[in-house]
Parts: structure tokens; C-alpha cells; sequence
DNA sequence: CATGTTGGTATACTCTGTGATACTGGTAAC
DNA sequence: GTTACCAGTATCACAGAGTATACCAACATG
């Protein structure tokens, strides 16, 4: 590493970490709350209809449930499609753009389960 | 897939969806709120002392951190080391539990940085 | 024809996470 | 001796996240 190599590392390395911080706090900003996660994980688990992600979801009200999933819908995260049989029937899937969580609702999962062994273990 | 097989694993598949849900809301109420998982990436990016920790994170005020800096170390997430020369010097540190969440925070900053790249490619 | 399901809405309430501001007691630097 | 840094604490205040409960119209089931 040369002089210049190491002046240019030295002045990158606060740079890195401001944009680091800066995109953990965007994706945490998108991911807000108790409930968008829980959500998206049902919806990659198959369930499509409103009363199935509610009955999927422990603890979450259906108000809860309505205010997220259109919100979620306005930012893209997701699909709400009608079919008008009767009875009308509502689906709710999840974007492309919304599968990009994959890994990080893995992780959560992963780490969730780890943590339920250790506490158990104790 | 025998009869057997096949009923096991519709029978098990409920469950274990009902268990990842379980491990997915632990962790989000562990990691819950705005701040943690900053904190926890700006312990693990070499801060130790809290005013360096505070100038690392945008946006975060004197009591939030030490709100959350207290809880962490209550929750074994994090050691505080007092070392009483003078000045006194107080160092935070993550512990080998909290470095579990490494593999969720690189995952949640990949995605904040793809975002901003299509957000910015749009 | 009473009851249950679906896809939600309406209303009212709690409460806590978060923010803004100020302050403290000790040390160090200028 | 005034200013600045460290490691926080103390109050006050508020929006909005989340809860609880009830309700609706349309259809299906027994």
C-alpha cells in the first residue's frame, strides 16, 4: 500500500460507515413495525387471502392487518387482486421487489429459532 | 413419498410455519425500535465510547442511546467496562451472543444500498 | 332461517417510543 | 477563568403505532 493507498483508505473508511448506517436505517425504515415482516413471510408461505394471513399471524387485529397490507400495496411490496366471482375473491402476493427481503427474513428466522434453543438450553 | 410421508409432512408443515413466525417476531422484538441495530453496527465498526457512538448515528439523541444502551447491556447484548482513571473512561462492547445479528445486519444494509441504487436508477 | 365465513371498516382508546431541551459534575485545554 | 469535552440524567410533550370491540354486506352451509 502506498502513501496515497493509505490517505485514500483512511478517508474512505468514515465515508463507508455513514453509508452503512444510512442503509440500514432505510431498509429499517421500510421494514417498520411489528407487522410488515410476519406479513411478507405469509404471503412467501403461500397464503394469498385476507382471513388466511390474519389466521397465519399470531396476535395481529385485522385493522392491523388492512392499514399494513395497503400500505405495503402503495409502496409495491405487494399485489392485491380481484377476481369478481361471486363469491368475490381477493388475493394478495408479493412483488419481485418485495422476494429482495428473502435473505433477511431467513436470517431473523434463523436467529429467532437459535435464540429459543439457547433460552430452552439455559 | 409413501401415504405416511406425505401425511407427516402436511401435518408438519403448519407447524413449522407456525414456528418460523414464532423465531421471526422474537427476533423483531429483540431487535425492536429504531436504534439497536445501529448501535450494534457501530459497536461492531470499533465505537466504544458513547459520545463516538452518539456521532455515528444520525439522528439519535443523548437519551435514546443511553435508553438503549442500558436495556442492551441488560440483555446481554453488550458489556460496559468502566475504567476509573481520570477521566474516567467508559467502553461499550458487543458480546459473542450480540455478534449473532451480524449475519442480519449485512443482510438488511445490502438491501438498503440495492434500494438506494434503484431508487437513484429511476 | 340461523349461523358462519369472507373482506374488510368504524370508533374509541392506550401507551410507549421518540423527540426537544436543558442540565450536571468532573476534567482538560486555551 | 472561560470554554469545551465526557458520560450521561431529568422533564416535558406528542404523534402515531398498536389494541379492543363492534359492526357491515354478501354469500354459503346446515
Amino acid at each position: 500500500m502506498t502513501k496515497q493507498e493509505k490517505a485514500a483508505a483512511i478517508l474512505s473508511n468514515p465515508r463507508n460507515q455513514q453509508e452503512e448506517v444510512q442503509a440500514l436505517q432505510d431498509t429499517i425504515y421500510v421494514l417498520g413495525g411489528k407487522w410488515k415482516l410476519p406479513i411478507i413471510n405469509s404471503l412467501c408461505n403461500g397464503n394469498k387471502r385476507f382471513r388466511d394471513i390474519e389466521r397465519s399471524i399470531p396476535g395481529i387485529t385485522t385493522r392491523m392487518l388492512s392499514r399494513e397490507l395497503k400500505e405495503m400495496e402503495a409502496n409495491q411490496l405487494l399485489k392485491r387482486t380481484v377476481t369478481p366471482d361471486t363469491p368475490v375473491l381477493v388475493e394478495y402476493t408479493v412483488t419481485e421487489y418485495c422476494r429482495s427481503f428473502g435473505d433477511i427474513i431467513l436470517e431473523m428466522i434463523k436467529w429467532g429459532k437459535q435464540h429459543r434453543e439457547k433460552i430452552r438450553g439455559i
